[in-house]
RNA sequence: GCCGAUGUGGCGAAAUGGCAGACGCAACGGACUUAAAAUCCGUUGGGCCGUAAAAGGCCCGUGCCGGUUCGAGUCCGGCCAUCGGCACCA
């Protein structure tokens, strides 16, 4: 292509049409009392989920969910909306930080080429961001904001008589630091060696880092902690009422992992030591066999036998030096230790032995379960290999063996519930354990608190200081914390932090220290949502007026859409609720959730139909798509390629059959005059649009219209293309329906949209100003509605001939006509009509036999 | 193991329960051209009958098996395959 001609010019209207964007900031959307704002337009809040600049730059990728949110902004200002569409950088995190290992250059120097690569990238694909609302999480004017949220957090607690956090002077305990939202506590966790580092649960996959795939090891460490637990209930109920695929809901739902059921308390020996266990299945209390305490549990040490101590210890000792991957690999095979001690099961009286075992997480319910054999697999398993009674209390409903059934049932073998149903059951024993003071119903969640702090350098610093081991946070007017420049990034291995390195930043004042540990990389994006609304408010983390209107709607989120992908279904998208629930509680912001409607892209996969990685050589650079093809060709490409949602591949020959639709347009409208120019073509005349022509044009107007509602881009192109053959090659071409599909077709090309429109501009007064300020035209669905119709005649369902028909005709006439014609006749003589069957401008069939 | 998504030509795909394959790619044929590229026009799910060639006709076909219905890619039940998530959560 290098030296042959383009076939149509956009190597040169396309940097002149951004240069002309970029110079009139024409997608700049102000805010309620600035310059220019209009109070009568409804808003539309359009976001991207913000991208980590990798050095790597762009791939395929990234861009489709961001032309589609590009062609939502542009529609939706075409419809008369005000459209807050940002774009920023999402920018701590480990790459930068690991090649500042290797080079020793600061990640901020990284971090800003980056950036720059990505913007220049993204500015040549044409996306019509507010620039001028940029951020970037490194920013010390933006984790200014993130640290002052992190003190809000840390300076409330979650008050369950009300269901939300206050501030932590309205707690009337003792000790405030049991309660905070944010605490210090030692937790077995994912340390990383060979990051250095601790990992949040959801960044570890099968026992190693997400980042790298470095093993990962359990180790007690002292770390900070956000309380995400105490908004379980909430973070579950109130994802009802959000536009979000039921997928995506139920991931969440999944990942929050709510059971109801009861908590028991089971009495040791003679002693008056008790054993809690959380079930969801009371009703087969009477099944209960034995007891197994998670290996960690505290009251291990207080009931273990002397002779069952040397046993005890050697099997807590090989489980703490477990991995998770190694416990949860030996699932197949149980293992476990007698402690030597016996409890009293309250439904039955009769004394159990007391086990441990790793197959029983300290981390979830009590800690401790009771054995139900007959009815749980894994207590079977555990049973059978050591030996222990079985004892069925559940009889299925169908001809299913009882020994071993998990399903609900009726309960036998159990005096204060036999022959109730499962469900009757659970209720009437829970209610018989609560009026004995032996246990109560309970809800336990899967859920575990939130591992907010890093071993790392690049991320944002604790406001916290340290003061005789206690922990204090520092005053709003001492942010932004900003880390200190260091000689060697390095972890330093031990687990200390390697801001540790940096001993005069660390010694705040005589008496106190810094916390050096940072936070984590979703930090940053739990809330830049918000700050896009008002990003260069100084004196606040958002701008109250700001806040209000962009976030403003009848609905919960604030939002109207979100587009990105699946990967962060569980963790950036429930911690984003999360922050914003706390900042909802305090009264920081106006609404309780932060993205009303999410929608996944899809991945795009290499043209061998494998997902694009540098070891395969199957990445797609949109550089050099764009330098081949277009903008244009590139965005409509990427929406062309299938619906949003599913996963597809590449094709180079698909982007260039979308870009040859786009000449066709051009040409459309251009033609080469004599000495090689290009032309507004003379076809083009302000004429009226012949029937079919104007029925062809209403048509496409609302088929682009419905498509992008429903985010069916791939449809609204083809409807485009359809329309593009049907008017080449005509004679006289009506100014009309070009200035129609030029708007429609904006939102997808908008370059050449731009240049087309100008060109008619040049010629005809009939429209002013620049394509992007036009509005969206109308449809009139009367035009639309054709006098006559193919009819489809069946017999027994199958196609036997067509006819044309009146859109008027009744039923009757259409019953009548279908009997009447030639071949039907003489493929039913003979024959008995059973039944015929009209359907409206559709179909007759006949059921004959 | 559990949960979810997907399965339609050579390929990407389209189809409020009503003509399966729109639109695009690829392939083939034609026009233009000295030639090629580009462009334009046409053909293109499979099998069979038919004819000199056409016209035309019939049957099969949306992962597999069954059901509901006048009519099923679409709804229901069971299975298979691929992808994604969770995974000893009591």
């Amino acid at each position: 292509m290098d030296e042959r001609r383009k076939p149509y010019p956009f190597d040169q209207f396309e940097p002149k049409w951004q240069a002309i964007w970029e110079k009139q900031q024409l997608f700049h959307a102000p805010n309620p009392g600035e310059k220019d704002f209009d109070h009568a337009r409804p808003k539309f809040y359009v976001l991207d989920m913000f991208p980590y600049p990798s050095g790597a730059g762009l791939h395929v990728g990234h861009p489709e969910g961001y032309t589609a949110t590009d062609i939502i902004a542009r529609y939706k200002r075409m419809r008369g909306f005000n459209v807050l569409h940002p774009m920023g950088w999402d920018a701590f995190g480990l790459p930068a930080e690991q090649y500042a290992i290797k080079s020793g250059q600061h990640p901020a120097i990284t971090t800003r080429e980056n950036i720059a690569k990505f913007k220049n990238q993204l500015k040549r694909i044409g996306f019509s961001y507010d620039w001028q609302r940029e951020i970037n999480t490194t920013d010390p004017r933006y984790y200014k904001w993130t640290q002052w949220i992190f003190l809000q957090i840390y300076n409330s607690w979650f008050n369950p008589a009300t269901n939300k956090a206050e501030p932590i002077s309205t707690y009337s305990g003792k000790n405030p630091d049991e309660v905070r939202l944010a605490y210090v506590a030692d937790v077995p966790v994912n340390w990383c060696p060979e990051l250095g580092t601790v990992l949040a649960n959801e960044e570890v996959v099968d026992g190693k880092s997400e980042i790298g795939r470095f093993p990962v090891v359990r180790r007690p460490m002292r770390q900070w902690m956000l309380r995400i637990t105490a908004y379980a209930e909430r973070l579950l109920n109130e994802l009802d009422k959000l536009d979000w695929p039921e997928g995506i809901k139920l991931l969440q739902r999944n990942w929050i992992g709510r059971s109801e059921g009861a908590e028991i308390d089971f009495k040791i020996g003679k002693s008056d030591q008790k054993v809690r266990v959380f079930t969801t299945r009371p009703d087969t209390l009477y099944g209960g066999t034995f007891l197994v305490l998670a290996p960690e549990h505290s009251l291990v040490d207080l009931i273990v036998t002397e002779e069952q101590w040397p046993a005890v210890r050697e099997y807590r000792e090989k489980t703490a030096r477990k991995s998770d991957l190694e416990r949860s690999d030996l699932s197949k095979d149980k293992t476990g230790v007698f402690t030597g001690a016996y409890a009293i099961n309250p439904a039955t009286n009769e004394k159990i032995p007391i086990w441990i075992a790793d197959y029983v997480l300290i981390g979830y319910g009590t800690g401790a379960i009771g054995g139900v054999p007959a009815h749980d697999e894994r207590d079977l398993e555990f049973a059978k290999k050591f030996d222990l009674p079985i004892v069925i209390v559940v009889q299925p409903r169908g001809d299913e063996p009882a020994f071993g059934f998990t399903g609900e049932g009726i309960a036998i073998n159990s005096p204060v519930i036999n022959g109730l149903t499962s469900t009757e059951a659970k209720k009437k024993i829970t209610a018989w354990l609560e009026e004995r003071s032996l246990g109560k119903g309970a809800v336990n969640y899967k859920l575990r608190d939130w591992l907010f702090s890093r071993q790392r350098y690049w991320g944002e610093p604790f406001p916290i200081i340290w003061e005789n081991g206690n922990h204090r946070s520092l005053g709003e007017s001492e942010l932004p914390v900003v880390p200190p420049p260091l000689e060697d990034y390095k972890p330093t291995g031990t687990g200390e932090p390697p801001l540790s390195k940096a001993k005069v930043w660390v010694r705040y004042s005589e008496k106190a220290t810094r916390e050096t540990n940072v936070m984590p990389q979703w930090a940053g994006s739990c809330w830049y949502y918000l700050r896009f609304c008002d990003p260069h408010e100084d004196r606040r983390f958002v701008g109250e007026q700001a806040e209000r209107y962009w976030m403003s709607g009848a609905k919960p989120g604030g939002v109207d859409l979100y587009v990105g992908g699946t990967e962060h279904a569980v963790l950036h998208l429930l911690y984003a609720r999360f922050w914003q629930k706390v900042l909802f509680d305090l009264g920081y912001v106006s609404k309780p959730e932060p993205f009303q409607r999410l929608v996944n892209q899809g991945i795009i996969l290499g043209e061998d139909n494998q997902k694009m990685s540098k070891s395969r050589g199957n990445i797609v650079n949109p550089d050099d798509v764009i330098d081949q093809y277009g903008a244009d060709a590139f965005r409509c490409y990427e929406m062309f390629m299938g619906p949003l949602e599913q996963m597809k591949p590449w094709s180079m020959r698909g982007v260039e059959g979308v870009s040859r639709f786009l000449a066709r347009v051009w040409r459309l409208f251009m033609s080469e005059n004599q000495s090689g120019d290009w032309e507004l073509s003379g076809k083009i005349k302000q004429i009226d649009a012949d029937k079919a022509q104007q029925k062809m044009t209403h048509a496409t107007i609302k088929k682009v219209t419905e498509d992008i509602e429903s985010f069916s881009f791939n449809t609204a192109i083809s409807q485009m293309m359809i329309f593009v053959n049907v008017f080449t090659g005509v004679e006289a071409i009506p100014l009309s329906s070009m200035r129609s599909f030029l708007v429609l077709l904006s939102p997808f090309a908008p370059h050449i949209a731009s240049e087309l429109w100008e060109q008619l501009n040049t010629k005809f007064a009939d429209a002013r100003g620049d394509i992007t300020k036009q509005s969206w035209p109308a449809y009139d669905e009367t035009l639309l509605v054709e006098d006559e119709v193919e009819v489809v005649l069946q017999i027994n369902g199958r196609v036997r001939d067509r006819m044309k028909m009146s859109v008027s005709a009744t039923d009757e006439e259409m019953k009548a006509a279908a009997l009447a014609n030639a071949k039907i006749q003489d493929r039913i003589v003979g024959k008995t009509v059973r039944n015929v069957i009209v359907v409206p401008k559709k179909l007759v069939n006949i059921v004959a036999d």
